[in-house]
DNA sequence: CAATGTACCATTTGTAGTAAGGGTGCAAGT
DNA sequence: ACTTGCACCCTTACTACAAATGGTACATTG
């Protein structure tokens, strides 16, 4: 598994991590039950923070792409290449748009849909 | 009518103005019809800009409670009794509060919920 | 003991947004 | 002419957050 990282990407590293990874499980350069680097390793190898790699591994993992298997390190998911084709991240947004098309709708500024949603996130109702 | 301004609320001033003005429609101190302070009038009497008392007056209107009447002036909107009630506001809360709460329920992060939320108000989806 | 994932403390950097102010100009009606 | 609302320009604070990094510590298993 070969896995490079560009810091000069505008593109967050650990979502760099987390796009390779998926690329190597759909190529088939990694399938199911295959060991990765502990995030230690991983982290060592690439030069960055292993909170860096944790992240990635953190949102891999809520993905069902990889399973971490405490202190006997991280395998890819058996059903890690049907979980590739999901994107959650693409789900959130069809939803937020939707749901912001309305209140804009309804008469909403951008300005007020952006205070509610901060007050919603920090739960200040 | 009789409008106060406190700098060192943590309300902006644009939010006490809306208040105050609501609070003398549904008081009973404005009625259907009567006439406002001109935009530049009211600002230099409260000593604040114009642009903050030209907001407040923007969405008061869009909410129906008052009626601008281009350059003859601003007047109470013949239904702005009953259009006090309805906070547009709190409706956005609520249907904010709902999608984001679906949204967790899928395993969304707050951090990606808050990143597909900045993408989609900037319209780059 | 060594390695694992994980949790907590913290910091720095960069970006984006609100709120407010200052200014200038414009079309429309009196 | 004058006033009206409204439209742009730009600037200043302040706040919130993402991303990344650093360090320390924990329980667990081999």
């Amino acid at each position: 598994m070969q896995i490079s990282i560009n810091i000069d990407d505008p593109v967050p590293l650990f979502s760099q991590l987390m796009t390779q990874i998926k690329a190597a499980v759909v190529d088939g350069h990694l399938n199911a039950g295959d060991a990765l680097p502990s995030i230690r390793q991983l982290a060592t190898d690439l030069q960055v923070n292993n909170k860096t790699v944790a992240k990635a591994y953190q949102l891999l993992e809520r993905d069902s792409i990889i399973q971490t298997k405490g202190y006997r390190g991280t395998y890819i998911h058996p059903c890690a290449k049907e979980n590739c084709g999901v994107d959650l991240s693409e789900e959130i947004t069809r939803t937020l748009t939707n749901t912001i098309a309305e209140l804009k709708d309804a008469g909403a500024t951008d300005s007020e849909i952006r205070i509610a949603f901060g007050n919603v996130m920090n739960n200040r109702i």
